[in-house]
DNA sequence: TTGTAGGCGTTATCAG
DNA sequence: CTGATAACGCCTACAA
């Protein structure tokens, strides 16, 4: 495990300066003749010269890195913001540092800190803490920020967002059209913007339409949790049913909990779509392919990371043209778990 | 947005020499007088010190960060595999940098690269390329290698696999413990040792029960994708019904084929596991939530993780102990979707 | 077109 | 105990 070559080493097998070689190599526009450079890039090549970043981002001050900062990567909505954020900032030569905040801001806080040690200068979060103070100071030292999911309010830090409001509104109008008035709306707690906002578009939804809204929230606080969302969902549902007249339909704050309700259902033998009408949320792959196939609602995940680094990178390149923060709109994923009941005496 | 504080402005301030400064500010061990430490920290404090560990790692040739290569992160279980991953990481002030391979040996290739411009010394991969020789020659540069998953015969490799072959082995045999004597295997292609794997172990336990094997091979290459297995699932049934006599069991090389056979066995009105029994294989957190609960094998992904992190940082830190392949093993995952038949005259 | 030399922020060696 | 000073690998004025 020999010392590795760097361009001093080249330049001497050269005998050119250092200078000449890092021109060379770094494909810089400075001139050198052809001759020479191809001389160098053969010696390189030969000695399987790989270029330290280290110096060079020491350098620079900068570090072609940039930090994602999101809840948990076992959940797959954010696995596939990732998965987007990843494959842009590959094709631009960046790399991307992964950090699970697990909902805990001091561990939020201590990434952030790691992140600018690393000279990182961007970073995608979706910040779960209530203190900003950490993250705008850490602006003020040239961090650029994009929040995604979560909303922000600071100035400077560019919003992505999700349309939750009019996702939940879209979710119970559906409902709605195909005939159902006595919806029920099953969430976890309404402790996070987000969940407030799909809470509210159902809550407009019913309202516009002079329906009564049926509300059952679950109180148990939670770090993401497959399971838990899905037994919280048989939970809800049971109260939901003590509830007269029962609802035709039922709509879930996510696809998990969408899953628990369905599967109570059943164990109650009440047929989902023909008694009972369920709408999801998130839009999994395994939604189509339970039994009846989940009609949901589907927030573009892989599109937000894709975009989230698109504007990260144009951000950090100083791009002075002004940023307009962005609302990403839902999409209705019709499938069978729901029943028109229209023109029915119900 | 004014330069970083550096500690020659610290040593500047409290009218030292920047030496006694990165003595005091890197707790080295080196002494330094209470008086003049604690006076250094405070301005340290006072001035919003961050280091510049670009500096710091150019010096020590490191860079405090491990590189996971796998073949892509939207794939629930190299999800898990990373959160361990980097769960570990985290705890020895260790970062993570995540690479989607796709499956492309060119990208897997690219990756490789990055990591060791970036001074990575550590790697995890789950590498799908035959080609083996740059990732030998990068060891020979002084990168560690841990590989899971997927084999790599290197010396200097340290291994931590799944038991694929018992775990199909144990599948099998349970499904024959409960009475089953046609049991059919479906799966995707078997290209990669893993399936292999599994599909040996299928073998294995139906020879040595002395029954006839009855296996159904997708033909179709694919990258990771949920729909695709699940539809490939359901194909595969198709065929398998076709034989006579039908299998009483059928036994999936994963879960979310699983899904499309249980899917197309009750799109045919074949009950399960009334009729037919399921297996799946990986435990994926959905397998519980549908109908019937899906019996499996689980792998333990997360576990994985954070094993390979352990050894990798071992590894790193030049223990000389010796080290040792890990094989770890399956377990069964007793849900509903078998049905006990024995003392059946089936 | 090429070379020289200094510096990016940090640590380590060697004197004092 | 403390302080100069020389690296680490690379880039870039500036000079030739």
């Amino acid at each position: 495990m020999k010392k590795p070559t760097t361009i001093h080493d080249i330049a001497k097998m050269a005998n050119v300066s250092s200078a000449t070689v890092s021109r060379v190599l770094s494909n810089s526009s400075y001139p050198v003749s052809k001759e020479l450079k191809e001389r160098i890039q053969q010696i390189a090549k030969e000695s399987n010269y790989i270029p330290n970043m280290l110096g060079k981002q020491l350098k620079k001050n900068s570090s072609n890195t940039i930090g994602v900062i999101i809840p948990s990567i076992v959940n797959p909505f954010y696995s596939s913001v990732i998965f987007g954020i990843e494959e842009v900032a590959r094709q631009n030569n960046f790399t991307v540092i992964v950090c699970n905040s697990l909902q805990d801001p001091a561990l939020e806080d201590e990434y952030l800190r790691t992140i600018m040690e690393k000279q990182v200068k961007g970073l995608i979060i979706s910040s779960i803490s209530k203190d900003k103070s950490q993250l705008t100071q850490l602006m003020k030292l040239g961090l650029n920020v994009i929040a995604i999911d979560q909303k922000i309010d600071e100035d400077n830090v560019n919003q992505i967002e999700f349309d939750y409001h009019k996702a939940g509104y879209l979710a119970t109008k559906h409902l709605q059209e195909k005939g159902h008035e006595r919806i029920g709306y099953v969430t976890s707690k309404l402790d996070r913007p987000s969940r407030r906002s799909i809470h509210q578009g159902y809550m407009s939804a019913m309202k516009d339409a002079g329906l009564k809204p049926l509300v059952v929230e679950s109180q148990t606080e939670e770090v993401y949790n497959a399971i838990t969302e899905f037994d919280t969902g048989k939970q809800l549902t049971q109260k939901l049913l003590e509830h007269s007249p029962q609802p035709t339909a039922i709509f879930a704050c996510n696809d998990m909990m969408a899953f628990g309700v369905i599967n109570e259902l059943s164990q109650r033998d009440i047929q989902v779509p023909e008694q009972v009408s369920v709408m999801g949320f998130d839009g999994i792959d395994v939604g189509q392919m339970i039994h009846p196939p989940l009609t949901t609602i589907k927030q573009p995940d892989y599109e937000m990371g894709k975009m989230a680094c698109k504007m990260l990178l144009d951000m950090m390149q100083g791009d002075d043209s002004p940023m307009f923060d962005v609302m990403l709109q839902p999409k209705l994923l019709e499938r069978k778990s729901i029943r028109d009941i229209r023109g029915e005496g119900k």
